[in-house]
DNA sequence: CCATTAACATAAGTAGTACTTATCCCATGC
DNA sequence: GCATGGGATAAGTACTACTTATGTTAATGG
């Protein structure tokens, strides 16, 4: 009898994925050295201990079940990947494909823009970056490495901080001048603030604790503009709709070229950051090395 | 005897998975609920079939090889994933999560904006955006869908055009003013031209494409700028150092909050556009039914 | 310095699984 | 209504892989 959690031999699905690729028994044990009857029974055997058909018996032939497109599905991907990194430890190359995990602002304001200038320099080395909306989702990342933003101190991964967390007010030239800059912090309110939306931030800075910070009181003031994504937020603020906050480095390019104005009087610090995350159990290959090594530099 | 290509017995790769985690033959047996020398031959069987040292051993323990590290790796994220979608199948539960794999101008300018709507409408589906480099590399992909630009028609995958090219150049509202609106083709080299380095850009439509659409020449001048990425190159066309090309929807956040002025006389149209690429082998999942359904609304 | 211990390796017998061969069954098409 | 081509079933067999028993190794302690 098989467990409830633990996985069925495998080589059912070896023999799963070449039936519902080739929609035929005959095919496919034809393709794997065999008979058919040994297919028939292993995909009797499969169906029987998920306890659903993965394929319709049809006139000469069978289909496959939404059960069974669903499994054909992960079946080939983890099977392709799995042969790959086979065949590369056979050959003993290293892998030249690293996977990225980070959050929709870092990879679209630091690290999509920055890409290029590492693949000037690492040609063979190709670049997957993953974003999630569930963030911080460590167990379920099949990634090199990821960059998160928090505190640090991953149980079971080991995390390196990259950035601290650094922000600022920011508006568009045209805005500041208008307001003759913001010189002390009460001036702002005059202007929209614009703000994440709570569930979005997570645990990025917010206004009420900047204004905490440097001692002021925020109250909520109908001046406010709420978004649900830093991208659109950002946007906004170039052109001239109201201040938001700018995480550095994030938004640096964006004010080295006048697109927007930082008002660094009004900067603060936490002990939050981007970390480099990565799992304690694997060791990083060259490629992941290179990369690190530059995002560091 | 092992056929290069094939897979060894993929039982030896759930011994290895709890050896390599526990770092001990003996406690992966008791995990596993059989006995040390069956993990001791297993282990030894797939290094003989891969010709390299998985574990080194030392004094009473292993640790493992370098190949080793690689093999758990993606032997864990395989084993997971399959675990996964074993479980979802026999409680006949529908997929949530879903990985689109797309380019980054797509992911950075369409997507990441919108996903928050998306979000809003279907809390309980999990996006997970994929990007990479080499973009058109559809067989590694492991999508439930991608989204592609190029002429569609993709060997083995079900393609539906989602937008089709449509090109105009854009720039800041100062340089348009500065020069009182573009009327002519001329008039723009008169500024500088932003441009799209070549092997970024693909397929994308260039300069020199369009003004041959227009009936006029181009001719390389001294005044274009070259950007690896089309992120900094929309930045320089914010920050008023050029004309760029903007594509459509793709900038049309930035055209309708003022960020930046299109030149709509000069708009063209390709054969080319955004696909929805999907494997011809793969079923939607209801999940993935509702965002294609969303991102075509 | 030798005995003990705790890890993995090896060898050989055994048990059980899975493959093969032969046959059956069913739906279609001529 | 018979031939065809696909999968299902049944039973014997062969082979794989597990178990038990023993060997090997290296560090520790008396």
């Amino acid at each position: 009898m098989l467990m409830g959690s633990e996985l069925p031999p495998l080589q059912w699905l070896v023999v799963f994925e070449a039936a519902a690729r080739l929609l035929s028994f005959t095919a496919a044990a034809h393709e794997l050295g065999t008979t058919q009857p040994a297919v028939s029974q292993q995909i009797r055997a499969l169906e029987k201990s998920l306890g659903v058909a993965l394929f319709e018996r049809i006139y000469r032939g069978v289909v496959l079940t939404d059960a069974g497109h669903i499994l054909l599905k992960t079946t080939q991907s983890s099977l392709r990947d799995l042969r790959e990194v086979l065949q590369k430890i056979k050959q003993k190359s290293a892998p030249r494909r690293i996977t990225v995990v980070t959050d929709f602002a870092f990879a679209a304001f630091y690290l999509m823009p920055r890409l290029p200038e590492f693949r000037g320099l690492h040609k063979e080395i190709d670049i997957r970056i993953q974003t999630s909306q569930s963030g911080t989702d460590l167990p379920s990342m099949d990634s090199d490495v990821a960059i998160l933003f928090g505190e640090g101190g991953y149980q079971g991964y080991r995390s390196e901080k990259l950035l601290s967390e650094k922000v600022y007010p920011v508006c568009s030239p045209k805005l500041f001048e208008e307001f003759s800059g913001f010189t002390v912090l009460t001036d702002m309110v005059k202007a929209p603030l614009l703000k994440l939306n709570a569930d979005i931030s997570q645990k990025w800075m917010d206004w009420e604790q900047l204004f905490h910070l440097h001692g002021a009181q925020w109250q909520p003031s109908d001046s406010v503009m709420e978004f649900d994504n830093y991208t659109l937020l950002v946007q906004a603020a170039i052109s001239g709709q109201g201040i938001g906050l700018g995480w550095s480095p994030l938004l640096d390019d964006y004010i080295k070229s006048g697109v927007l104005v930082a008002l660094p009087h009004f900067t603060v610090e936490s002990n939050n950051g981007y970390h480099i995350v990565q799992s304690n159990h694997h060791v990083p290959s060259d490629s992941t090395k290179a990369f690190l090594d530059w995002l560091k530099a």
